[in-house]
DNA sequence: GTCTATAATGGGATAGAC
DNA sequence: GTCTATCCCATTATAGAC
């Protein structure tokens, strides 16, 4: 169970730096020490794991925004932490989440994947409009006008802030994309 | 030369639909009807096909930015024709710009490629910072902080639209992406 | 310029021993 | 569960005839 483990988390990170279609067994193989004949043990197929990466990645990326939103004590304070978690994920600046790598090689990806993604993106987008919809509540978020538009917009600008940090390989590409919307927060310091 | 013409557009509308790896010399052949080993007559390896490939799409693009900038009454104008652009490589929802499809799978470009995209989206920016710089004067766009970051964050945005969009295989989620956006622009109705 | 033929490599996947 | 050995297919690329 170990091995398979390590199967999953090396594929998201190849995945994540080099693209889906950018990894394959011999890369797992070479990474887990394990011949490539023995992946098959554990996932069949390669469409068996791309569908439990994804499947894996969705469930822990929209836990994590439960929780932001529990713990957010304002509107802005849950934009900022979606922010950071779109940050964190490029790294140095070598890899994207997996979802952008993912909807980039879309038209590679079983079907049963792409009903995944399009899932997650209505559900990411529907947790942005009720934090903005709260914004227009607390009044923490500057000039919310629909909470449905900004979700999506928000959305996009992340997505897009990834894919243009990657090219330059700069993490401070995606903050130069994102500070417009960071200069809309209204966060207390400490 | 109109079979190389015909190769360089075949790839580009393939590398738009299904990524620069989802592409291949049997492709090509199939579409233009010529066979895979003529097509290393017209480009002796891929890379110099994605090359010039590349090239010629940054070098269209930035002169219809300049077109755009000569034409445009106003500041939100330009913007409003900047995503139009976007919106109109989306075609159906099937096909990204080339510059994201490009982006998205950057580890696996020649190096020459990867400058020639870091130039691509250093000019974008700075086409786009000088039309957030117009704006502030004409005053036509509502709420312009910095021209810079808004340049940055546009780019990202309509990058991030399309990928989207993409993913839904739906123009309409391009366009609830940059309502937004939109929403900020005065325009004159004729 | 385009063809046929043929490398040479790497991909995912299976069979069967251990 | 992991191994070796092997298959089949797709890929880029080259050689040489026409």
């Amino acid at each position: 169970m170990d091995t398979r483990i390590a199967l999953l988390e090396t594929a998201e990170m190849i995945a994540r730096q080099r693209g889906l279609n950018g990894f394959s067994y011999a890369d797992l193989s070479a990474h887990v020490g394990i011949r490539k004949a023995s992946i098959h043990y554990h996932f069949p197929t390669k469409d068996d794991l791309t569908q439990e990466m994804l499947d894996q990645y969705v469930q822990r990326f929209l836990s994590r925004l439960a929780e932001i939103s529990d713990r957010a004590e304002s509107a802005a304070q849950g934009v900022d932490a979606y922010l950071t978690a779109y940050r964190e994920a490029l790294k140095d600046g070598g890899s994207v989440c997996l979802c952008v790598a993912m909807s980039a090689d879309r038209d590679s990806l079983p079907a049963v994947a792409v009903e995944s993604l399009n899932a997650f993106q209505k559900q990411s987008e529907h947790w942005l409009a009720s934090v903005f919809e709260r914004a227009q509540a607390d009044r923490s978020i500057l000039a919310v006008s629909s909470p449905a538009d900004e979700a999506a917009a928000a959305l996009a600008l992340v997505e897009g802030a990834q894919l243009v940090a990657r090219v330059t390989q700069d993490v401070s590409t995606f903050d130069k994309a994102t500070a417009a919307l960071r200069a809309r927060l209204s966060l207390k310091r400490n």
